[in-house]
DNA sequence: TCTGGGGTCCTAGGACCC
DNA sequence: TCTGGGGTCCTAGGACCC
């Protein structure tokens, strides 16, 4: 019967909160926050139950605001661990039912089912939405459609515990008499923007002129369109979280500061941090960037490229102090952050190159025969450089090189 | 709405090369 | 020495999402 693919875009309530509750049943039916320390500026909800925003709590807001809106809110500190288990049974969970499976964020992914002859989809769905349930204590809102984009404007439109079927007929109806700031891709600015062209609904820019969005917005108004008009032929990508394209920590302080060994102290925390997580992911990368956040909220990033790419955390701390101190322009800083990017993985150049006994050779062949046999065992393309072994990766990607302390530290 | 921390993708200009 | 056009890489910043 459907010739296209069956695509379900699952979302965990209030995933943080959600998780609470199980922790602490007590908890279940009251208004819960789950927020940074409060008596820090950087106390904000991260998430709040419904009966929290019932009383007009919402994410991002201060606690003390929080508090005064919903007096009996209960206020918990984040427990990053145990999201951490829950996402992981509930993938393993959805993972049961197909392979083909996208985790987009920690309590979010697609997954494209198999099409059977003659079974109830829906049926099948709200088995999916009754295990998930019963067996982990999550409620999800469900979106099933024939692509990313409609499922994740069905999950949307029913929660909590919703299953929302979209499909592409069903566009003109359900979708176009809607704002298109309910449309995920758009945002504050874009929706402003798309104002100005006298475009307010979904339905007109559906309709509106491929050469006038393009002029606005490039490549992105088009597409837009084709999502308005419920076109989206992106594939579920099990793989996707494999491919990491940066690695960063940030913080803000818990006060503005001038004073240049306190934020030493800050950017050597935070590149500990990348390189300890840069580590646990195998990765190495070429471009540091750092974000300056002054008091008066000004806020601007600088990088820099480095030849061979890094990953401890001397060599970030190095280029991070650096691009501080050329770019800080003295005002009081409010938040400080390091990220590394242009990664590519080090796995497997470590199984590759395990085969292969560097230390013996570097002591007793001439480099010349030396770097014959590396090309033989690896091709061309491996080359030596001091007392490194590089490896030359493709565009927008760095050379990888590995010294000798690489290997006391991962063989 | 006085605003955390983790990301991704896109654009535009300049340097540089052929 | 002037002129042309294509392409890649790097950097900075914007927009968006959860």
């Amino acid at each position: 019967m459907h010739k296209g693919r069956i695509i379900l875009h699952i979302d965990l309530n209030c995933f943080y909160a959600s998780v609470e509750q199980i922790y602490d049943p007590s908890l279940k039916g009251k208004p819960i926050a789950i927020a940074g320390n409060p008596k820090e500026r950087r106390g904000i909800v991260i998430t709040c139950s419904y009966e929290a925003r019932k009383s007009g709590v919402y994410t991002t807001m201060n606690v003390g605001e929080a508090r005064r809106k919903c007096p009996e809110l209960i206020v918990l500190p984040p427990n990053f661990e145990r999201y951490r288990a829950a996402s992981k049974s509930f993938f393993g969970l959805l993972k049961e039912y197909s392979e083909i499976l996208q985790p987009v964020s920690i309590d979010e992914g697609y997954i494209q089912l198999p099409i059977i002859e003659g079974q109830n989809v829906l049926e099948h769905v709200h088995g999916i939405q009754d295990r998930i349930w019963n067996e982990l204590q999550l409620p999800c809102s469900i979106g099933i459609a024939p692509n990313k984009f409609l499922a994740k404007m069905a999950s949307e439109m029913r929660k909590p515990m919703g299953i929302t079927i979209l499909r592409k007929r069903d566009v003109p109806s359900v979708l176009w008499p809607l704002n298109v700031k309910e449309m995920h891709g758009i945002g504050k600015s874009t929706a402003e923007k798309l104002k100005e062209l006298g475009i307010q609904t979904i339905g007109e820019l559906a309709a509106a002129d491929e050469y006038t969005l393009k002029q606005k917005f490039g490549i992105n108004g088009l597409r837009l369109k084709q999502k308005a008009n419920g076109e989206d032929d992106r594939p579920v990508d099990p793989e996707a979280i494999y491919d990491t394209k940066s690695v960063g920590n940030s913080t803000t302080l818990s006060h503005d500061t001038t004073d240049r060994d306190e934020l030493y102290k800050i950017m050597t925390t935070l590149s500990e941090k990348v390189a300890e997580r840069l580590k646990a992911k195998k990765l190495a990368g070429v471009t540091v960037s750092i974000i300056i956040r002054t008091a008066s909220w000004e806020t601007y990033t600088r990088s820099k490229s480095v030849n061979n790419a890094i990953f401890s955390k001397e060599d970030i701390v190095e280029q991070a102090w650096n691009l501080f101190n050329k770019n800080w322009n003295e005002e009081p800083v409010r938040l400080l952050g390091v990220t590394i990017s242009n990664v590519s993985d080090i796995k497997e150049m470590t199984q590759q190159l395990t085969f292969f006994d560097f230390e013996d050779h570097i002591k007793d062949e001439p480099i010349i025969k030396l770097v014959d046999q590396i090309e033989q065992k690896f091709g061309k393309g491996v080359i030596l450089r001091g007392s490194d072994i590089v490896k030359p990766a493709g565009k927008h990607q760095a050379n990888t090189s590995f010294s000798k302390d690489f290997w006391d530290d991962h063989l």
